[in-house]
DNA sequence: AGCACGCCGACT
DNA sequence: GTCGGCGTGCTC
């Protein structure tokens, strides 16, 4: 023991904890060599022996007072400056910690794959964002509510400390404008901002916007770049050569130094969280930088989650309003249609009934965009024999499949797997099928049918595989080479065309009837989204909402653009079951391809757990199989924890995990503040 | 996550 | 008798 210290003393032997990007619990130890010595820092990356193979870790720390029998020596130092801030690295501790990944495997996920394998840090390359022709927009004159806004934006990024805003902005309130301006005041401030905004708003108008406004300092990072041109991007960024980031979730890890402001638009939206390992969410993620280096932090929409609102109510955010829409234009009037008034007239389902019908006639007649949304893609969501009434069935997971007309296929939305509609019945032979349900291709041939004149396009995931066709259909409508675009959710968000005079919701009960506590939640969000892209021009806009449930508080709060009527009557349900915002919940998801042991699994995990916990205040639900049962062969179960109190309930499933050894092919995933139960 | 060690079935 | 199946445990 003493003689080990004294060695240590004399031959200067410098241990350092290497955290490793693997599922494994701490950082190791290692032996750091003397001829390396004058390259040890903190952040570094460092090849390292790992059992019998070499790989690649993270120099997180130096005064490793674990004991380790006998550390290996470190093989290389990689760099010779840090990769990663000290900031940024105890922001990967605490990623791992809340999300209960390896501090090794939330570093990984910080940096670009390039650097993940071996490639030195270089350079760092010039870019230059091609001049634009068209002028800098001209600066708009600011509403006063506007004004008001933007002088406390200012007031909070000139205080140099950390605060958290909330702007609570109609659709086309202007909120754009106010980031915009916000930014310039950080970069005056000689600091930096990162905006992240959802994948899907991250078009080409939105960059050119940007560029327009911030020319060089700005860099865009979006999910097409390449693996290069992401390293690249990384390190402009690193080195100081750009102030300003536009991005999607993971911009939020931007390697900026004097980080100044974090806006996140569209606060609300589900991308924001990362569906792998680390599973976690870029709202959060934001919310400790800013916190850490003193940052101002700000959300924007018209729709927020209920828990942030729960905080603005709460006053732990301050609150800025947009109520009015610029240029005094007014709302868009919503009428709701109720389909089972059709029903009884008819006695069969409506796809469009006769006033959604009218009012696209209209708005053909007055050269008005129409925009019809359906969430749903494909032909019909049923292909059911007419003779035994067998339902085509995913043969890996537990879903019906859809047809696609296009493909002439059935397919599963889940795992993608797809064959020819079959000749016979599998199980009586008869070669007859009934395609109900509807998707957006039906609601294309229905359109079609009903005004063969009309110039038609739809937008959806079949539509937009192809590189660009989503920016191609788009530009066609805003050039009005298309009169009626239909498309899932994806035409609800982020773009602004003046000239769409008509939304039309072919039916708003798909979201509300799934197994969620946030179903209403979502569909308000969907509708209010979608009733917000009309009436953005002169012409004012007409909504039509289809339902078969026209009463339900999500459809009557949206259709008066009433938030905070939703809020209020969605937050006593919420209170009244305990689900968030009045608790946190973590899911814990078993699969494998043996129903058997991942069942027994999960069962034993909620023994442990019960062992586990040491409070009443931790509450465990299940385990049970989950809504989707079968997915891409795998079964799944799942058990949920249910606390008010965050750090007893990520000890009880740290303890949990602690006894949990991966058997015979029974995978287990932990996601913190689950979004969607599936 | 890999990768080796180990204990049970059909093979030159 | 061996080759190899994958269930189990370990990696500084």
């Amino acid at each position: 023991m003493l003689e080990s210290l004294m060695l240590e003393q004399e031959e200067k032997i410098r241990l350092v904890d290497v955290a490793i990007p693997l599922p494994i619990q701490d950082p190791y130890t290692y032996h750091f060599p003397s001829r390396l010595a004058d390259r040890l820092q903190i952040g570094v990356r460092v090849r390292v022996p790992f059992q019998n193979r070499t790989i690649i870790g993270y120099v997180v720390g130096n005064n490793s007072r674990r004991e380790v029998k006998k550390p290996k020596a470190i093989f290389e130092v990689l760099d010779s400056e840090p990769v990663l801030s000290e900031h940024l690295l105890r922001l990967a501790k605490w990623i791992g910690e809340y999300y209960f990944s390896s501090w090794g495997e939330a570093i990984s996920n910080m940096i670009p794959k390039f650097l993940r394998v071996k490639e030195p840090l270089e350079k760092p390359t010039q870019n230059e964002n091609a001049a634009i022709e068209k002028p800098a927009p001209v600066a708009l004159r600011l509403t006063e509510e506007q004004e008001h806004a933007f002088s406390v934006l200012r007031k909070r990024v000139e205080e140099n400390h950390f605060s958290e805003i909330f702007l609570f902005g109609v659709t086309g309130g202007g909120k754009s404008e106010l980031y915009i301006r916000t930014i310039k005041e950080t970069l005056k401030q000689g600091k930096t901002a990162i905006c992240l905004v959802p994948e899907i708003a991250l078009t080409e108008q939105l960059r050119l916007f940007f560029i327009q406004h911030f020319h060089d300092t700005l860099e865009v990072l979006h999910s097409k770049l390449s693996d290069k041109e992401r390293s690249e991007a990384w390190q402009r960024i690193r080195s100081g050569q750009k102030q300003v980031i536009l991005g999607a979730r993971s911009a939020i890890f931007a390697p900026v130094s004097n980080l100044g402001l974090i806006i996140m638009d569209e606060e609300q939206e589900n991308s924001y969280k990362q569906d792998q390992t680390p599973r976690y969410h870029a709202r959060e993620v934001a919310r400790w930088r800013a916190r850490d280096l003193g940052a101002v932090f700000v959300m924007g929409t018209a729709t927020p989650t209920l828990e942030t609102m729960h905080r603005v109510s709460n006053g732990e955010v301050e609150l800025l309003t947009l109520s009015k829409r610029i240029d005094g234009r007014s709302m868009p009037e919503v009428k709701i249609i109720d389909l089972k008034q059709d029903l009884e007239i008819t006695k069969r389902l409506t796809i469009i009934s006769s006033r959604l019908e009218k009012a696209i006639e209209q708005a053909l007649a007055a050269k008005g965009g129409i925009l019809l949304m359906l969430n749903r893609r494909g032909f019909s969501t049923q292909i059911r024999c007419l003779k035994c009434g067998e339902v085509l069935f995913c043969p890996h997971c537990a879903v019906a499949l859809t047809f696609h007309q296009e493909e002439q296929e059935a397919l599963c939305h889940y795992c993608n797997h797809h064959l020819p509609i079959p000749k016979l019945c599998n199980r009586c032979q008869n070669p007859l099928f009934k395609f109900s349900g509807i998707g957006t291709e039906k609601v294309e041939s229905e359109i079609g049918r009903l005004f063969p004149k009309a110039r038609i396009a739809r937008l959806d995931t079949d539509t937009t595989r192809k590189r660009g066709s989503h920016e191609r259909i788009l530009s066609k409508f805003r050039s009005q080479e298309i009169d009626i675009l239909i498309g899932t959710q994806m035409i609800a968000k982020g773009f602004d065309f003046a000239h769409v005079t008509l939304v039309g919701i072919v039916n708003a009960d798909t979201g509300l009837l799934l197994p969620d506590f946030r179903s209403a939640e979502r569909s308000f969000q969907l509708l209010t989204q979608m009733a917000g892209r009309t009436g953005r021009g002169k012409e004012k806009g007409t909504v039509l909402i289809q339902t078969y449930s026209p009463h339900h508080y999500s459809i009557q709060f949206a259709a008066k653009h009433d938030y905070t009527g939703f809020f209020s009557e969605e937050i006593e349900k919420r209170k009244n079951l305990q689900y968030p915002p009045f608790t946190k919940l973590i899911n814990i998801i078993f699969r494998g391809k043996k129903e058997q042991s991942v069942h027994e699994q999960a069962h034993q995990f909620r023994k442990w757990l019960e062992a586990a916990k040491e409070h009443q205040n931790v509450e465990l639900m299940g385990p049970a199989p989950l809504p989707l049962y079968r997915l891409r062969g795998h079964f799944r179960w799942h058990l949920m924890l249910r606390s008010s109190n965050t750090d007893l309930m990520h000890a009880a499933v740290r303890k949990a995990l602690e006894q949990f050894k991966r058997k015979t092919g029974v995978y287990l995933a932990i996601d913190v503040d689950p979004l969607v139960i599936l």
